[in-house]
DNA sequence: GCATTGACGAAGG
DNA sequence: CCCTTCGCCAATG
């Protein structure tokens, strides 16, 4: 083939890893909860590199089951990624739907609703 | 193949 | 206390 594909490889490649765990952790995230890319980047072991986390993400939208993207936020709690959403309301409607009240783009509570996969997936 | 960007985070000024 | 810079790694230009 001459040419090569663009974009987030699709289904096919199981080389994946990382971002096949970064998955597999937002996905055990309670409902009513959250976590941040920085949590799931140091329980991966990789906490230098909370951004790959957020990377991951991006193509959680194709992934199936599909992954609760809006439940995982920045350490700041605030709703960084609703923008890659189909709607930059539909992050904050879901988590309020869930549960998780949210306020000017940020989790009310959030280190109350903190969940925190080191300890929630260590016990 | 190098430069820039990015859904982050921590540190420095 | 707010803004800027660096680090991390991968993808895109």
């Amino acid at each position: 083939m001459k040419t090569g594909k663009a974009s987030v490889e699709p289904v096919g490649e199981k080389k994946y890893s990382f971002f096949e765990d970064v998955y597999a952790v937002v996905r055990q995230v309670p409902r009513g909860k959250v976590t941040s890319y920085g949590a799931i980047a140091s329980y991966l072991g990789t906490k230098l590199s909370a951004r790959m986390v957020g990377w991951a993400m991006n193509g959680a939208h194709q992934i199936k089951p599909k992954v609760p993207a809006h439940r995982v936020v920045n350490r700041n709690g605030m709703l960084s990624g609703r923008g890659h959403f189909e709607t930059p309301t539909r992050m904050e409607e879901l988590l309020i739907k869930e549960g998780t009240p949210v306020e000017n783009n940020t989790v009310v509570g959030f280190k109350e609703k903190f969940w925190d996969p080191a300890v929630a997936l260590s016990l």
